[in-house]
DNA sequence: AACACTTTCGTGTGCGCACACACAAAAATA
DNA sequence: TATTTTTGTGTGTGCGCACACGAAAGTGTT
């Protein structure tokens, strides 16, 4: 292995000379400059990060700014879990992490926590940029401040960030409604619930329906389709006496798509007969996802590998900020389709 | 962060006796190792793996031994990336990796290859134990040196390796029964192509059939299951009589499964009628596969995420080297399903 | 030619750990 | 008691790199 002293030697220059020129420091003259990245190139020399992190000794600082998770909606606490992994991994390569948390359902609080972010001065920030208006605000005072900032799971576009990291929403839709269509007999119909809630434009849901209808319609199948919208699915006895009466009136519904994470509630709301009957299709492996598809509720879920989103994502900015690498414009994770068999082979989150 | 310097300070010793119960280095009386215990535990310290790496540098060496792969069976260059991979992450970590490559079909250079690697003195040995005899001999060999050997992709059982890192291949199995049935109709038959070569008892692919076949059996459908064994694959004039002629024979077939890596071979060799007729599922994310994919030839492919079992087995055993890290006995990646639409977003091996 | 600057470069120290070596104290032996 | 052996502990050096400090060489001014 060859290390800068050596190249410091055939240079005939001193080690520091050659850190100069490595890290762009300047005050070095354009001969001796020359002479040193020849040298360099010729070995194809790049540092050991081990030393150089040793040498560095927590140099960066990046915050994350994410949903928090409850046990009502555990999806967020996936990435956190990642994000957790990933800070151990870099922890000694110079590299900090800080989490905050804000609620997904209240704007105010996400504005809140980017305040006492900010001032803990990140050299990057990592955010789930669920509002829009306040998102652009957000971005306003990072790009001031010189930061670059890179985005979690949900891809809203027209903003410079530096990478996106997360899935492919509308093919993950898309999926969806093929699977949807082994699973119920042809010309028969299916029934999407959306919450109320989570209906905003560039919003993963939203493109998650449009890809799984964009299946029937690409492929001319003449499935119908019907929506059904419940203000708030946590309303367990509202949700349960409407969709029990929906489907009463639809009988020829075979199919339920949940496009969110939380089709473990429908589950719980679907009378007997119907339970049995219907072909259930969701999003994400939560625990009380998971347990659906073990005990045959759920036909199939589409994870969206949200461990390996965290984990990745803090992987990503880490090696931006001490390799200087930059990271594709946009990581897309697997899309992984999940049945009772594979379920318990499914990301690891212990370790 | 706590260094061991301050764990020294607050035992009133020494760094380097701290360092001697560290490593279990003895020499250290039991009062003291007792105090130092304490205190380490109190702070529930670790070492810093960044500095130890500096300073062990190149201490481990691990030697694989694992298949080749030609155009013609590109399987086992996905497991490869994956160790040279992790062979780049662990690089700096005083951990060397070399790999050895036998022909999988020729059990001679199996053992001849293994004789090249024994003589570089391993400390651990990461192998792909084809053949049940040759294996035996080689874990004798290893077992006497006390050199620790781990499996990777084929589970052979009896045997006293630390570790095995791969797939669960009777449950893959089962799922690909599971997506035939979903795919074929009701009382239909199905054919399942195996080659001669591979049929050896504990081998992947005998799981895989049995798998498969037990998904029928458990849920008590009746569907007709064929067997048409091949012996050579690759034979193509000789595999496309074949088929063409077993599928005329038998018109109720709707679906084909290929419990190996080579369904592509299948897909090329089907006449056109059938190819648009019947459903193929098959195994492994090679190119060929992939494309077979895209071009709706084949309706599902099992991936057994061969670029993650190299790059996880290097790591578990980088792990242990390292950190002293005992393995789970066995890990098992994902099942991961694939079809034309998410088949562009499965393993990354570039980077 | 003497001076004040600026540019260019070498040296030294420390990051946290591993390990060889040195040396003291205690125990065993003569 | 003197001497050897064992046991226990401290010290020093280096892993490869980052960076501060200051020395040397170069440039310009009066």
């Amino acid at each position: 292995m060859i290390t800068i002293k050596d190249i410091a030697k055939e240079a005939n220059v001193s080690d520091g000379t050659v850190d100069r020129v490595l890290h762009n420091r300047g005050g070095v003259s354009k001969k001796t400059e020359a002479k040193i990245r020849t040298i360099l190139e010729k070995h194809n020399f790049s540092v050991n990060p081990v030393a150089s992190a040793l040498a560095l000794k927590n140099k960066f600082y990046i915050a994350a700014l994410i949903p928090g998770y409850n046990n009502d909606d555990l999806f967020w606490k996936s990435p956190y879990l990642g994000i957790l992994k990933a800070t151990e991994d870099v922890k000694n390569f110079g590299t900090q992490v800080d989490t905050f948390k804000y609620n997904q359902y209240d704007s105010a609080s996400y504005l809140e926590m980017f305040k006492k972010l900010i001032k803990t001065e990140p050299s990057a920030v990592l955010l789930v940029p669920t509002f829009l208006n306040e998102t652009t605000e957000i971005v306003k005072s990072l790009e001031q401040l010189e930061i670059p900032y890179f985005f979690l799971n949900v891809d809203l576009e027209g903003f410079k960030n530096t990478a996106f990291i997360g899935q492919d929403s509308y093919t993950a839709g898309y999926i969806a409604g093929k699977l949807m269509y082994l699973n119920i007999s042809k010309s028969s119909s299916f029934l999407i619930i959306q919450s109320r809630r989570n209906i905003t434009k560039n919003n993963a849901i939203f493109k998650r329906i449009e890809g799984f209808n964009d299946f029937f319609i690409k492929n001319n199948i003449n499935s119908q389709s019907f929506t059904l919208k419940i203000e708030n699915l946590t309303n367990l006895l509202e949700t349960k006496e409407k969709i029990n009466d929906y489907l009463k009136q639809h009988p020829e519904i075979e199919g339920v798509f949940v496009p969110s994470s939380r089709i473990y509630l429908i589950a719980d709301c679907l009378e007997d007969p119907y339970l049995k009957k219907l072909q259930l299709i969701g999003f994400d492996n939560t625990p009380q996802n998971i347990d659906c598809l073990l005990n045959d509720s759920v036909s199939f879920l589409i994870s969206q590998k949200p461990f390996d989103q965290g984990y990745e994502s803090i992987r990503i900015i880490a090696d931006y900020l001490i390799k200087n690498k930059t990271p594709n414009n946009k990581t897309f994770l697997p899309i992984e389709i999940l049945l009772k068999e594979n379920a318990i082979y499914v990301d690891r989150h212990e370790e």
